[in-house]
DNA sequence: TGGTTATATGCGTACATTCGCATACAAAGG
DNA sequence: CCTTTGTATGCGAATGTACGCATATAACCA
C-alpha cells in the first residue's frame, strides 16, 4: 500500500471515529430517537428526553455540526430533523443487535427485545 | 410508553453508546483494519498500526472487554481476532459512506474512495 | 419601546480518555 | 535457576467531554 493511501486511510479513520463519537452518548441517541418520527423543536426534544435546555441545545449543535441533523428556523423556534437516514439505519442496526444480547442475558424481557429498535 | 419500557430503553442506549464509543477512536479502527484479514498477535498489530505496545495492549483489552475481540494464548503470544462480523459490517458501512463524502469534497481522489472499506 | 419566550453560549467543574514511562507478569529456553 | 521475549498494568500528565448556572441573542407581542 503506497504511503499516500495509508495517510488517506488514517484521515478516513479520523472522520469515521468522529462520526462514531457523536453516537457514543446516550443523550444523543435519545435525541435521535425523539427525531425518528419527524422534526422537532428544541423545546419538544427537551421534553421528550427529559433533559435540560442547555444540555440539549449543545448536543443538537454538535450533531448539527457533524451533519447528522439539519435545522430550520420558524420565528423563535428552531426545528431539527435527521438529515440522513443512514445514521438511523446504523443505530437501529446496533440497537437491535444489543437488544438481542440484552434479552439473551435476561437483562430485559425477551418479548420486548424486538421492540427496541431506535424507532418507536 | 410504560415507564419500565423507558428505563429499559435508557439502559439500551447506555449499552449502544458504549459500543459506539469503542469505535470512536482511530487507533481502534486501525486495529480492526489489521484484524480484518484474520487473527494477529499483539506484536503483529503493533507493527501494522505503527503504534506502541503499551497503547495497543490497552486498546485490545478495551475491545476485548467490549466483546468486539476474542483472544487465544499460545506460549507467550496472544492472538486477537474479531469475534463478530457484525462490527466489521458496521464499520465498513460507515467507512464507505464517509469515503464517498470525502471524495465528493475532493479531500481524497474519487478513484480511491471505493477502496476505502475497512478491509484491504 | 419594553417584556416575554425560545434558543444559544461563556465559564467553571467534574469526570473520562489517551498516552508514555516504568515495571510487573508469564512462558520458554539456556 | 536466570535471562529473554511477549504482553499487561499502575501511575501521572495532558487533553477532551458533559453538565449546570448564568447570561446573551433573537423573534415576537403588547
Amino acid at each position: 500500500m503506497p504511503s499516500t493511501d495509508k495517510q488517506e486511510l488514517h484521515a478516513l479513520f479520523e472522520m469515521v471515529s468522529r462520526y462514531f463519537s457523536v453516537l457514543s452518548e446516550p443523550t444523543r441517541l435519545n435525541i435521535l430517537h425523539a427525531l425518528c418520527d419527524g422534526e422537532c423543536s428544541v423545546g419538544d426534544i427537551v421534553i421528550a428526553t427529559e433533559s435540560t435546555q442547555t444540555n440539549i441545545s449543545r448536543h443538537l449543535k454538535l450533531m448539527y455540526d457533524a451533519r447528522i441533523l439539519s435545522r430550520r428556523k420558524e420565528g423563535t423556534l428552531v426545528f431539527y430533523k435527521i438529515s440522513n437516514e443512514h445514521t438511523v439505519d446504523i443505530c437501529r442496526n446496533v440497537c437491535t443487535q444489543m437488544a438481542i444480547e440484552m434479552a439473551n442475558q435476561k437483562a430485559i424481557s425477551p418479548k420486548l427485545a424486538k421492540k427496541f429498535t431506535l424507532q418507536t
